[in-house]
DNA sequence: CTTTCGATGATCT
DNA sequence: GATCATCGAAAGG
C-alpha cells in the first residue's frame, strides 16, 4: 500500500493509481457529501471502458483536462459521477461508486427518498441522486465550487476486486475500496 | 436468503 | 436494433 502525506489529489497518474488514492478522500458537492469508500478505474486500453473506442460527444470530459468531472446517463435512470485523470487525451477516469455519508444527511434523505444511511450512497446511481448530480457538473473542475475534494489526512488502506456490472474485462481487480466499511455497494471477498 | 425482471433513454453499430 | 460502469420491487426457497 502507498503512503500519502499530501493533501492534494494527483490525477495526472493512471486511473487505477487514482482510484485507490481517493479511497478516504471527502467529497462534497454544495456541502453535501462524505467520504470515498469505493472506486472503480476505467481507462483507453479497458474494453469496458466508455473511452476505448476513441473520443465521442459522452466521454469528452475524459479526453479533456485531469481532474475535472465526467457525468453520465446509466441505463437511462441515473447520473453517475467520474473523476478525469491523467493528462488531456488519454481517455481515463474514476468512477465514484460509494461513499460514506458525513455531511448533509437530511438533504440526501430527501432526494432519495430513503431514510437508512447505508442505502443513501452506496452504489454510483445512488451516490449521483443523494448529492444531486446532473449535466450540469459536466466537466467542471473538482478544485473549485459546488465541488470540495481533500484527500485524506492519513495514509489510507484499501482493498482491491473485481469491478461491478460491467460484461468486459470482468476479472480485472480495478474496483478498490476501503476496507470493512458498511457504506460500499457490495462486500469485497474476504482476504 | 437468492434470483428475476421491468423501467427508461442515450449511445453506438 | 442492441447494449448498457443501475436500482428496486417482486417472486421463490
Amino acid at each position: 500500500m502507498s503512503r500519502r502525506g499530501s493533501r492534494e489529489i494527483d490525477f495526472d497518474a493512471p486511473a487505477h493509481v487514482v482510484a485507490r488514492a481517493l479511497i478516504g478522500a471527502t467529497l462534497l458537492v454544495d456541502g453535501v457529501g462524505g467520504v470515498i469508500v469505493e472506486t472503480e478505474a476505467y481507462d483507453q486500453s479497458d474494453p469496458a471502458s466508455h473511452t476505448h473506442r476513441g473520443p465521442t460527444a459522452r466521454n469528452a470530459a475524459m479526453f479533456g483536462p485531469s481532474g475535472h468531472a465526467y457525468v453520465y446517463r446509466s441505463y437511462g435512470i441515473h447520473w453517475c459521477l467520474n473523476f478525469t485523470c491523467r493528462p488531456a487525451g488519454h481517455g481515463a477516469g474514476v468512477l465514484i461508486r460509494a461513499i460514506e455519508p458525513r455531511a448533509g444527511l437530511e438533504q440526501m434523505q430527501r432526494r432519495r427518498g430513503a431514510s437508512d444511511p447505508r442505502l443513501l450512497c452506496s452504489g454510483p446511481g445512488r451516490l449521483g441522486q443523494a448529492l444531486g448530480i446532473t449535466m450540469a457538473h459536466y466537466g467542471l473542475p473538482l478544485d473549485r465550487p459546488p465541488f470540495f475534494l481533500a484527500a485524506p489526512e492519513a495514509a489510507t488502506e484499501s482493498v482491491a476486486g473485481p469491478r461491478i456490472g460491467i460484461s468486459k474485462a470482468v476479472d480485472e481487480p480495478w474496483r478498490f475500496g476501503l476496507p470493512g466499511s458498511r457504506f460500499v455497494s457490495k462486500p469485497f471477498a474476504k482476504a
